[in-house]
DNA sequence: TTGAAAGCGCTAACAT
DNA sequence: ATGTTAGCGCTTTCAA
């Protein structure tokens, strides 16, 4: 591979000359830059990244860290969409991009601060994280510039992105009240992720604004586990057969929820209506097909990127960005047949 | 950021018994070691991997370059499950991951190796690439380490993983004959893919064996797209009434040729068998939920990167690997009621 | 407009 | 067992 010194040599000027020829300053020869140009072509040399990011100290290089990178992703396409959005804004922008995985063995070994130091990207975008996770601690008060994906806490290097979780969890609800359901269930995720806080304040609004009485009873986690919605659902609505719609907080979850109604007999949509939160793919090929507060995930990671060299460029921008939803009327919903 | 130096100086030793000591070397005493550890440890020094790579001429980095990776992908997940399989097994090896992600426009601008050295890559995996693509001949022309996924090429260092597509193809129109089905059908994906032409293969091979003639009329590309699939499936089924089974190189073309019979008001899988390709997470939730052949993708992803490191690690051993498939059966098959 | 020299943080001969 | 020195490929003062 040819260096800069090759260039140098054989264009019969010093190391200097070529750098700044080639990087387009302005006190170089027109003619010397262009001969310098030609030569560089000719001996297909390209800049060592490695080196004149260690003397800049600039890698223009973003992590995504993805805390519990897994193939169980594969179903609700969250991590890979948001991976897509990071991605293509990323190169659009100038910034290599590498992924880091961690999980909770990997995070008893190596520090927040040490995985991305070593590393040397400049920021990083952190995806999956739980609101007791230690790492959080250590982001918040780190200097490390930072986007966090739904989890809304900044710092003055660390912001965040998400979806408007409240609004998109009230229009569900109140998608259902509308359509006359007064008994309406949730099922939730776990309590330590914030969107199911956030979406369970949807779900209270939309009641209250109804004059429908919060019951905590009718609440149940589902640990964004379809396997465990399918559970917690069956559970749910044995006990309650009075419920006549659900709330779910993740389509995957719905999907759970819909088995398990079709196990207890129920005729779907007209024993029960259910909504989702996501649009996965899933949740229109499934049957029912599923109604659904569709958020936009790919967009999720662009703006987190956008976000998060704002920081690096230290523009003075906005540390945050809140995505609004959008409802999808499908087919499993439908009118309280009581 | 602590350097080595400011562990030596606090250590009172020099840079290269710091550097030693905390690579293990032997020619360092235990008690120094003990004391340069407890030293880094306290000043949380990690070390810039840059300046190692740099001297070193080792990155202990591989890139996944994508071509096309787009968001589309969520609906078959191949490219997310491939780098999950990457990841993991990367990062059990030691080596960190770099996405790469190029289209037919980025081509334009930077060749292969310019994208590969520039980002300082050791080796890399190469998916998503089609025959055709003008990268193939400067991958086997170039001596980049580097492993194809599903395009069964080799040189020196260049390697490939995939699945046995002809086997699995034969296998699933098998499948169909064993129901008593003759005038299979098959939607193909395009011909600049490996893939299709081996499924192809595999298709005519379970034919012959069968004692059924090859109709060329029976095949047709669908672009691995669900929507085209979806037309030519279409004009397949009116031409050719007598069919009453399809084989399709993809799932998500399956959901497609689905599509098609119900518009053209076929009970499915009453007036027509359909077999897909690939278990994607989609075959079990559409209804009627897809008989199918799966392929692993994720060990697709492992085994590239087993691959790719035996190769820069300069072991001797094979450099290319193809996975079984195996067949599942779900509703969308049935006997030829004919 | 150009070049010489220093140095980014690290490893690796080659001493000692 | 430890230190000295050189150098990886690049950018950036400072001088000319």
């Amino acid at each position: 591979m040819a260096t800069i010194r090759d260039v140098a040599k054989k264009a019969g000027v010093s190391v200097t000359t070529v750098s700044r020829a080639l990087n387009g300053y302005s006190d170089v020869n027109e003619k010397t830059r262009e001969r310098i140009k030609q030569i560089a072509q000719e001996l297909s040399y390209s800049p060592n990244l490695l080196a004149r990011s260690l003397v800049m100290k600039k890698t223009k290089t973003i992590g995504l860290l993805v805390s519990g990178l897994r193939i169980e992703g594969s179903k609700d396409n969250f991590t890979f969409e948001v991976l897509c959005g990071v991605n293509d804004c990323a190169g659009e922008l100038g910034y290599e991009l590498v992924l880091i995985s961690t999980d909770s063995k990997k995070q008893q070994e190596k520090t927040y601060k040490q995985l991305c130091k070593e590393r040397k990207v400049e920021g990083v975008i952190l995806q999956g994280i739980k609101t007791d996770d230690p790492y959080l601690d250590e982001v918040l008060n780190s200097e490390i510039a930072c986007i966090l994906i739904d989890v809304p806490m900044e710092s003055d290097s660390v912001g965040y992105v998400t979806t408007d979780n409240i609004a998109g969890a009230k229009t569900a609800v109140e998608h259902l009240t509308k359509l006359g359901h007064r008994n309406i269930g949730m099922v939730n995720g776990h309590s330590q992720a914030f969107v199911s806080q956030e979406r369970l304040e949807g779900y209270k609004k939309a009641l209250g604004k109804n004059g429908i009485r919060f019951n905590e009873n009718y609440v149940v986690d589902g640990a964004f586990l379809e396997e465990t919605a399918e559970q917690v659902t069956t559970n749910l609505l044995q006990k309650h057969p009075e419920i006549t719609a659900l709330f779910c907080a993740s389509d995957l979850m719905a999907m759970g929820a819909i088995r398990a109604a079709k196990q207890l007999g129920k005729n779907l949509p007209d024993n029960l209506s259910i909504v989702g939160f996501d649009n996965i793919i899933l949740s229109s090929y499934c049957t029912p097909s599923l109604s659904t507060v569709a958020q936009n995930r790919y967009q999720l990671g662009v703006e987190a990127t956008v976000l998060l060299t704002n920081i690096l460029e230290g523009k003075t921008a906005e540390k945050s960005k809140v995505l609004p939803t959008e409802f999808i009327k499908r087919e499993s919903t439908t009118e309280n047949h009581g």
